[in-house]
DNA sequence: ATCAGATGTATCATTCTGATACATCAAAAG
DNA sequence: CTTTTGATGTATCAGAATGATACATCTGAT
């Protein structure tokens, strides 16, 4: 997963279940990645020529669409996955490398955890732990080691940043033992 | 501060006590911005030309720097801020607008608040958590639409997120009581 | 003696952001 | 009844950032 397949995967994993056109989209994917910041059209449109270029999705221009907010005639382009990007994404989503411990990495590949594998799943939850224990080290480290010459605003950014990773390893381990249960649960 | 200022504003604010070269300017601006987000070369060295062309940082070779890693008789680039410099970022430091209360520029003013008037961190503070209330508004809307829809993973995602938004406001909170408590005893 | 890793400057292809342009439509305000 | 605000919809562009890479020196450890 290069930089850019975080955002193709998020496309083809929402288009997977039904066609989308781009402003649709684009809610979506504003909504999914969890910190709620908005894909740009500038990121998004690019992203879905090249998809279509790789024949990963296919346009269908759709002139009397049954949107919601659609009922006159103007032309909207509705994006489906092919069979090729659905072979695409099924790889995508088992792959569980260090692309998907970073930040938006992970988020993408947590809000499609409900078509992935257990076993997938689980290493993908290991590896952002990993990382992000890793960040908490460093940030301690960094705060005890200047904390005398921080200002007050200062060490209270740092102090505010290491809670935040604090906060999410929690989380991680929360998600980590549900996992767990479910696992003995089903199997 | 367009876009792009954040980033001179934290260089200008960063060498105005000492003069510093890139190396090490990028390490401080990795540890300021709060998450530890490392900024890359190929964004600080176009924007330490475009500080220079503007006249607000001036370069100056060194090759027999007494940084303390270095010994030997490499050729280092120290930049100083110039005087035109120094005024751009007292006038920087008296903004409290919009792009003050976002994710990037908040981080950076606060790391500045030490040489900031009491009146424009109070300005900006409020900036920030009004700024954060409207999007707590929005994350809490979207998640009680949307609950019943989405899967426990996405469900997560969301409630964690939200979860941040909402630390981040009782700091902000902290934050500004701890300036009342300040101001009283000042002045 | 070698080799990993920090220090140091710098560029480049790819990608993303923020702004803008254009166009239709619904609903509210005047 | 007309204007205007705001959502829907597709799309591009200048400016800026990322991640990778290149090159070179120095330090400390094995």
């Amino acid at each position: 997963m290069r930089k850019a397949s975080a955002l193709e995967l998020a496309i083809l994993g929402l288009i997977q279940d039904a066609p989308l056109h781009g402003y649709e989209l684009r809610k979506r994917l504003t909504q999914m990645i969890g910190t709620f910041r908005a894909i740009s059209f500038g990121a998004l449109y690019p992203a879905l020529r090249v998809l279509t270029e790789a024949g990963h999705i296919s346009q269908t221009e759709d002139p009397n669409a049954a949107g919601p907010a659609l009922s006159g005639k103007r032309a909207r382009i509705t994006y489906a996955i092919t069979e090729k990007g659905q072979n695409h994404l099924t790889a995508l989503l088992k792959e569980s490398g260090p692309e998907t411990w970073d930040d938006e990495g992970f988020g993408v590949r947590l809000a499609f955890f409900s078509t992935t594998e257990a076993v997938v799943r689980r290493r993908i939850l290991e590896g952002r732990r990993s990382r992000l224990d890793e960040r908490r080290s460093t940030m301690r480290q960094s705060l005890s080691a200047t904390r005398e010459k921080l200002d007050r605003y200062t060490l209270e950014l740092h102090r505010h940043g290491l809670e935040g990773v604090e906060s999410e390893l929690r989380w991680i381990d929360d998600l980590i033992a549900a996992e767990d249960q479910s696992t003995r649960n089903t199997g």
